[in-house]
DNA sequence: CTGTATCCAGGTTGATACTG
DNA sequence: CAGTATCAACCTGGATACAG
């Protein structure tokens, strides 16, 4: 699983820690402000524009659409219109949007279930 | 795990999906370009600031030092200064800091791995 | 309803120079 | 070595207006 090809450079091929790296890129993507929570809010089945826009707080169209178009360029979305009038659009993950999903969802419930420790720990070494 | 208190704009507490969280910082810290890096590269033992820089591709002195200084706040990262001339600042991993960033890793390196996948996905969507 | 286009303010970033 | 200060450039992101 890690033994990888390892350049001139000194770095391994598919290294994060490489900038000219691809896997960069992707890894910019899906770890972006609201990637995260379009992932996340999607883990649960798919959903309507609207409903995307509802469920994550604060997040405005345009930021919406945009990270809605790089997710599915870059494979992580399936993006389906129902030609009716109003059209509906509706975003369900693929099979790897769900894998990686499911290592974002590990990471945010983490966040959710110890932010109580971390705030207290800040305050802690903001007072001393 | 999932049963929270439910307040009357229907978001839980410590949920991300809500603007006003706090969690959402710290998520936003985490998942932030550097952050991820620094934390993935600090998995495998304490670094000198140099090293860090060296090991980062791309990363500029300033954007490490903020970054460093970032997850040091929130709880992440120990931060040891050696009185000797010059002087040596390691940094290594607190205990959240390690927990965190297995969910981390676990997600940089599923990207390495599918990385090819992805590509060939998006090239067959370019091409189509 | 689901977007796209345009404009623009503000924050983020990087280069550079400087300090302890 | 390990930063900090400053400044300009870029990009992000929000508001608005408009289109399919």
């Amino acid at each position: 699983m890690s033994a990888q090809v390892v350049e001139s450079s000194g770095r391994r091929k598919g290294d994060v820690f490489d900038s000219n790296c691809p896997s960069r890129t992707v890894l910019d993507h899906v770890t972006s402000k609201w990637a995260v929570l379009v992932l996340a809010a999607l883990r649960t089945g798919p959903m309507r524009f609207s409903a995307l826009r509802r469920t994550i707080g604060g997040v405005s169209e345009k930021m919406l659409a945009q990270t809605l178009r790089t997710l599915e360029a870059d494979g992580f979305l399936d993006r389906e219109v129902a030609p009716t009038t109003p059209p509906q659009v509706t975003y369900s993950l693929t099979q790897y949007g769900a894998e990686l999903t499911e290592h974002l969802t590990g990471l945010v419930e983490w966040i959710a279930v110890r932010m109580p420790d971390i705030e207290a720990g800040r305050a802690a070494r903001t007072g001393s």
